[in-house]
DNA sequence: AATGAATGAGTATTCATTCAT
DNA sequence: CATGAATGAATACTCATTCAT
């Protein structure tokens, strides 16, 4: 009883929330962080300017938890995904994809995401703390598991990797982006996966 | 004579070209292009604010004009070194080798063109005209070429590659240029060419 | 109750849009247009800058509201004054006592309305639309009605009449210089002087 | 000899000179006074930009300048013409004409006399000494006389007519806007209303 | 909690003027 | 005398943020 007296506001103020992160995610996408006004994004989410401040500290900050938000569910999903699979590099292939799918289902967030974070020092250095860190820790893990079990060269370090890992599916993505046609994203699934497991897997001679 | 005469004040012209360029991707830089102030730049260039418009159209022409001229200058220096190369797998790397050459000799120059020409749609379609165009044609020259020559597997579309190429040396410059102790971006050279070479080279039975 | 409440914040809307054009009026007519300045306007309507764009779009517009709000009362008073006299002569007699003793009552906007709005030849046409453009009506109207009773001789054109009692005509050719068709000035030159001379020259017997 | 080897340079500066002259009524009556640029006027003269301070001490007293030149020229004509003429009031009509015919023929110089000319308050009364002051001068002696000899009536006074006849007081107050001492427009209303419906009114036998 | 009117700091750009050549 | 590159003061307008209601 109480808790559904309580939930009710709770929920409606988690609702609210979604709906400015949502959009924040269109207006930062369709006009650049920068250019957005954030009285656009109160518009686009049905509130008064003002009620944005209630919900997050300000410009900054709404870029930041958009961000976040994003790697929470992508890293929780990851997680049960992978949580019954045995090949460190079968895991690796699914964190892709899953990153790949978020990013093919939601244009505006990928782009957000691709562009829109890569400002300044200070902000990735924001970004690089909290979730984002978690990420890329999940992929440093798997990598150098991989490694234990001789599932991947050792001559590529776990970080390096993940940066190509990243880097290539972020400029796959960008060029995705900014392509006049973009088609679909997640054909880059398989020669990504390629492409990189033939850097990285072992050859058995 | 003639020379002379004239050389002097468009010698002078052009060094405070360069003098702004300089100041232009040191400011962008160090605060982010939208934070950037033009003001700032003019008095980083030791030069008046009015100045900056003698010499480029705007703030935003400054950031296209950084990019345009760092990628003439590696077009250049790439057509040069590669021009008694014979295998197009060799010439890629020695590419790749310039690129990080170049950003790890100049990390504001890396910044500036890794992060802060990601703005907008509009603006990446303006890079892509001009130099850049240019850079990324070469790049798929070399690995059309190595596809005809049988040097790299013609699995990999040369657009796609590309895009990988740059993807993964542009993420590899990320991390570098957002790491707290950089150490030598041309290490990255060789694992890097390693890995993509995998993907990319025809695996003789 | 339905009316107090929302009575407050128009009648405090009103009240401040009231106070920008009373400043505006004597900022412009103390500078000049081009000379004032928009935080001297603010200041001396006791807002902040930023407010003035909240009930005007720019500089020119609240130009341009000084003139049409001014208009505006002029032709409602003039409407009422004239209501219930006869002989058209006489009306027009009213409208131009109205308008000079607005001008009168008014050193600051006198000035404005006679200098600061003949600015640019686009300026002139964006204030023609509007309420002056009503303003001319209503003159030509009062001396056609006059020619048709015969009040008034028919040898001067309505439109021309009406130019030279608002003084568009007066120093000879500002209407000239604005119309888009202008003609030979010098073909008012017989009926100015004509017009002129009758008020000057002695009446023999 | 001394005279011609003098007079070329001295022809030649003053040929400059009415050249930047010419140049200013163009450029100020076609973007007005305050959007016209310095630039723009030494283009049009096909002169340097700093040769137009070696002639005129800056953009001001470039717009006085073509005024006072303009006059100057007017009074001189005007005291030719008027020389053998016996009556004042056809004097009157002489200059008035010449006046007309000047503004008729060159109508770039019309708009910048008309409009360009009437900006600010320190303007005028910069104005107001000089030639135009002789200018007035002229007129209200011919009044003046035209009333000792009759032929004007003496109810209208001479400062007033002047103002009439050139149309300072037109439009209502533009003289009584720039006076020193501005007493009560609504004192003008009589008079006004008298010389103009005596122009307009039907004269009955 | 929500509103949205008001705030005012912040900045790219222009252009009259100068002065070294 | 003439040039025109360089100067730098000056300002309209935007928009993130606040706070009285």
């Amino acid at each position: 009883m109480l808790d559904s007296a309580e939930a009710q506001p709770t929920d409606h103020r988690e609702e609210k929330r979604r709906r400015i992160l949502r959009a924040a995610i269109d207006e930062f996408s369709r006009r650049g962080y920068f250019s957005a006004r954030m009285a656009d994004v109160a518009k686009a989410a049905s509130v008064a300017d003002g009620t944005l401040y209630l919900y997050f500290e300000g410009k900054e900050h709404l870029l930041i938890s958009v961000f976040d938000d994003v790697l929470s569910r992508a890293i929780d999903r990851a997680r049960v995904e992978i949580a019954g699979v045995g090949s460190p590099l079968e895991k690796l292939r699914i964190v892709v994809r899953l990153h790949l799918e978020t990013l093919a289902t939601d244009r505006a967030l990928a782009h957000v995401l691709q562009i829109e974070t890569r400002h300044s020092r200070r902000f990735m250095n924001l970004l690089t703390r909290g979730r984002f860190g978690e990420y890329l820790d999940l992929l440093r893990a798997l990598i150098a598991e991989g490694q234990e079990r001789g599932e991947i060269r050792r001559g590529v370090s776990a970080g390096f990797a993940t940066d190509s890992v990243c880097g290539a599916r972020g400029e796959g993505g960008r060029s995705w982006l900014l392509a006049d046609e973009p088609g679909d994203l997640t054909r880059f699934h398989a020669p990504l996966m390629d492409l990189l497991s033939a850097g990285m897997v072992v050859r058995r001679a």
